[in-house]
DNA sequence: CGCACTGTTGATAATGATTACTAAAAACTC
DNA sequence: GAGTTTTTAGTAATCATTATCAACAGTGCG
């Protein structure tokens, strides 16, 4: 965290994001962020997460249906439920060999690789059944 | 391609994005088409480009700025230089011992998974030096 | 052919997420 | 504490996507 100055607002939007593992998006912070400080405006929201995500304090990315941050800002993959909707946390997949064999074949120098899993949680395998609307979304 | 008729826009569509390997998104398809066709409208693009990805004719993801087609419906991986910005085709990684080892783990069922990997194409290396700004986007 | 039926289109309005703008407040420097 | 810089709240603007709807095309059937 070079020189970042921790205002309250700035504070309270880093701590929303750590405090749930819902990969939240920007509105989720915002209501949270708003019990606590109930003037701060959606804006600084955005804004807040866009630079502490520029530090590396936080992670974004790209989502059907608009970026999602994350408070978890080391290396790790995702799973997606398709049931309830849910992504977890899930272990990265080192990548050393997968790396060299693509930069063989294709003469891509590979410094970053992510893997998204998709499928069924524990919860939702049990429940059996269709996945609950709220669950459903494109790729 | 069960039941689906084939209009004139409809074909249209499916063959702009088949006709280019910059897995375009809505308003790049929308640019081809009316070459064309014109009259085509925006709306009839991305209601088309929906319905192809629903029978499977197309392949859609989510990315940083929005929705991406694909006409490689295949399942495979992709490579995004963060140098010139182009998206590559990349052999999907077969993910049998993968999925086992995530489901032994975690205990969900793993039904679908795909990897983006992240780096230099051949071209941008050789030229070495700095991504040019065109290429920037956030994760 | 004449007609009802169904799905598709183009045009445009509506929505929703994100970003830009700006005057005022806060934080820092000396 | 005056002056400078950064950040904020509030709001307007932008942009991608979706919804709406009247007109139209294709099909089957008398």
């Amino acid at each position: 965290m070079r020189g970042l100055r921790l205002t309250r607002p700035r504070r309270l939007i880093l701590e929303a994001v750590r405090d749930t593992d819902v990969h939240p998006t920007a509105a989720f912070v915002y209501r949270r962020v708003r019990r606590r400080l109930p003037r701060v405006s959606l804006a600084t929201v955005y804004r807040n997460l866009r630079v502490l995500a520029a530090e590396g304090v936080l992670a974004e990315r790209a989502d059907a249906g608009g970026w999602r941050f994350d408070g978890n800002a080391e290396p790790h993959d995702h799973f997606t439920c398709i049931g309830c909707g849910r992504i977890h946390d899930v272990p990265v997949r080192r990548g050393r060999a997968v790396r060299a064999r693509l930069a063989a074949q294709t003469g891509f120098e590979v410094l970053n690789h992510r893997t998204e899993y998709f499928g069924r949680c524990g919860d939702c395998r049990r429940q059996g059944g269709r996945p609950s609307p709220k669950g459903q979304r494109r790729s």
